[in-house]
RNA sequence: GCUCACAUAGCUCAGUCGGUAGAGCGCUUCCUUGGUAAGGAAGAGGUCAUCGGUUCAAAUCCGAUUGUGAGCACCA
């Protein structure tokens, strides 16, 4: 499996760029020259920090005084004269005690936590100091050698955000100040035209615009309404799912979308995750409810809670233990598009990507120890040939390992370090032989165990989990899953979890903005539309209509009462991939004319070859079309 | 959940100093019957997110709530 590592976390907080490269050092120094600025217009303002990032700068700050973004022009000018001013930087190297020293002089509370933990915890016996005019910062450089190399007009104060203290929501939030910056004004230009560009692809617009999804308020945030457009495009990406599970020897099940509540707690999910499913509903005793007059349930017993599935797993190790299991079934493989409901937090919850409510390309694969590799690296392979039909190419793998320091680990994992070191071991293996780059992600595991994730940006530059795969040592424990060895004795089997297409309300997000709306032909809403030249063709249109629906080709008539130029554009604006006009000369020689979206180039050809070449393509699940010459 | 911003017609937006609402697109109807990205005309469509306050008067000022966006935290 080929893959990417062009989504490096540490590319992106320590810049896309060596730290003695000249764009790291304007950026780390322009970062400095906004905080000066901002002490300017904010005296009395603490300290955070101020990175250089992959496209520009942020620094965060602990304000005297609110600042909007109306003060940012203000802010950009008092920029650009600190950098005419020509202020040298000068770096300077202060033992450990007086480095505290100085620090506790500046007022920076935040820098002397920092510092301290630096010579404390990493052992520092010095700090280093930048100073350039007034302002003087703790920071370990480098930065350019005076303000006057500092690009005036290639960076843009992009935008205001709230952002906790390292990182930790226990903490303050300061408010972090992001910015744009380059060598030179083109590339700024560049940067934000491309950024502009992205906007427009963003799922959330493309959705609406396509009719492929709608949020009404009354049903619920977070619980997306699938239209008739985004249904079919959610029903090929099922059928393509499903054909390469069968191939692949999966079996489908179907489930219900809620469960008895200690089915929850039987598996582990509901101690670790409470606050993220929808509360319990519960059924009270009927006895009580009559005593109590109509106001049911008050201090009355709860004869029953049910909750509302956040996951599947729990179902489909049910159906793995409904009958008996021999090492001669292993292993199985039960797969489910299956509907789960999350209860994410407000702020998480936007558009597609994050929702309550989500239908999840969900499997689980129950086998042996010795069948973990081989499972893993067939599950592999399924992503690979899911993504080469999708023509998704850049992500980045990560390997998602648990945290054994963290302060918080036995709430966030099961607590058995031996499974951990193996499992990760097992899955590291399974990476290694395949030639797959891949990074660590401490810290990112389930609780269950590790996984391997395949991680995506949206358009607007939020990094998500798209796929995944996690084995799984604890939930087949938990709720007692077995299966009769050669031995004659029950035996645990592991369990594989994977979502190579994800859930469709993230996948279809994704795929909206990376085809931007222009679906290819086997996934798009209408695939064909008749365009006639007049009323006196829509008989001949009908024809072709019926002759292609005949064949599960979506085809559409388009309504005869606009002009051919206004029915071409209101086809271009849907994205529609193929528009067929007809008129006098199509219907005497029983052609049709092709206009591909996205070309001007047309095609006249016979009904019979067109719809063979649509059909193909849409078989072939390709994104051209492959037309007789 | 947190910080900040925003909320006017289906969509994109305008609305000055507080004086009871506007455009374009879309939609409906009619005319036009056409050859490649907007033919013409007429019409419908708004409790200015919700609730409360200030005021003679609120889309406009203030507060709360809900929702949306960006970011942070979270993400089985």
């Amino acid at each position: 499996m080929r893959a990417m590592a062009s989504l490096d976390r540490r590319a992106e907080h320590s810049g896309a760029q060596q730290s003695d490269d000249e764009l790291y050092r304007i950026r780390h120094s322009l970062a400095h020259v906004l905080a000066q600025a901002v002490l300017e217009l904010r005296p009395g303002s603490t300290l955070g920090f101020g990175p250089p990032i992959k496209d520009g700068f942020y620094y965060d700050f602990l304000l005297s005084e609110p600042l909007t973004e109306a003060d940012f022009p203000e802010l950009e000018r008092r920029m650009r004269k600190i950098i005419k001013k020509g202020q040298r930087f000068y770096q300077e190297d202060l033992p450990a005690a007086e480095a505290l020293e100085r620090i506790e002089e500046m007022g920076e509370p935040y820098k002397r936590e920092y510092g301290a933990e630096l010579i404390a915890k990493q052992g520092l016996s010095a700090l280093s100091f930048y100073r350039n005019g007034p302002f003087l910062d703790m920071c370990e450089g480098p930065h350019v050698s005076d303000t006057k190399q500092l690009p005036r007009d290639a960076f843009k104060l992009r935008s205001l955000a709230g952002a906790y203290w390292r990182g930790d929501s226990d903490n303050t939030m300061m408010t972090r100040i992001y910015a744009w910056a380059f060598t030179a004004k083109t590339e700024l230009d560049e940067h934000v035209a491309r950024w502009e560009e992205a906007q427009r692809r963003d799922h959330k617009k493309l959705g609406r615009e396509l009719g492929i999804f709608a949020i009404d308020n009354d049903v619920g945030r977070g619980l997306p309404l699938w239209l008739p457009n985004g249904t079919v495009v959610r029903d090929e990406l099922e059928n393509l799912a499903k054909e390469l599970e069968f191939k692949a020897g999966y079996q489908r099940v179907a489930t219900p979308h809620l469960a008895r509540e200690n089915l929850y707690f039987k598996s582990g999910h509901l101690p670790y995750y409470a606050e993220d499913m929808y509360p319990a509903m519960e059924v009270m005793d009927p006895s009580d409810a009559q005593e109590a007059d109509g106001a049911a349930g008050e201090g009355g017993a709860v004869k029953e809670a049910y909750r509302l599935r956040p996951m599947n797993c729990p179902h489909h190790h049910k159906v793995f233990a409904a009958v008996p299991r021999s090492y001669r079934d292993l292993p199985v493989r039960l797969a489910e598009y299956g509907q789960v409901y999350r209860w994410e937090d407000s702020g998480a919850v936007g558009g597609l990507v994050r929702v309550r409510g989500m239908c999840m390309n969900d499997a689980h694969i129950y086998c042996t120890e010795a069948q973990i590799k081989d499972e893993f690296k067939a599950v592999m392979r399924l992503y690979q040939e899911a993504y080469d039909i999708l023509g998704l190419t850049d992500y980045m793998v990560r390997l998602s390992r648990w945290d054994p320091d963290d302060p918080k680990g036995r709430d966030k994992y099961v607590d058995n370090p031996q499974a951990w070191t193996a499992s990760e071991a097992i899955l590291e293996g399974v990476l290694q032989e395949m030639g797959v780059n891949y990074v660590d992600g401490v810290g990112e595991a389930a609780f269950y165990g590790p996984k391997i994730d395949i991680q995506f940006r949206t358009v607007t530059g939020r990094e998500e989990s798209l796929s995944t795969v996690q084995l799984d040592f604890s939930q087949p424990e938990t709720l007692g899953l077995s299966y009769v060895g050669a031995d004659g004795q029950p035996h645990r089997p592991y369990c594989i979890h994977r979502a190579p297409f994800s859930t469709h309300e993230r996948m279809v997000a994704f795929l909206l903005e990376h085809y931007a709306g222009a679906f290819p032909t086997w996934l798009a809403p209408v695939q064909a539309q008749v365009v006639t030249v007049s009323e006196q063709f829509d008989a001949y249109g009908a024809e072709i209509v019926a002759a292609l629906r005949e064949r599960m080709v979506r085809a559409e008539l388009a309504p005869s009462t606009e002009t051919v130029s206004k029915k071409i554009r209101q086809a271009a604006t849907l994205k529609i991939p193929n528009v067929l006009i007809v008129g006098e000369r199509e219907r005497q020689e029983g052609t049709v004319t092709l206009r591909r979206h996205g070309h001007k180039a047309q095609h006249t050809l016979a009904l019979d070859a067109l719809r063979a070449a649509l059909l193909e393509a849409i078989n072939t699940r390709s994104k051209e079309l492959l037309l007789p010459d």
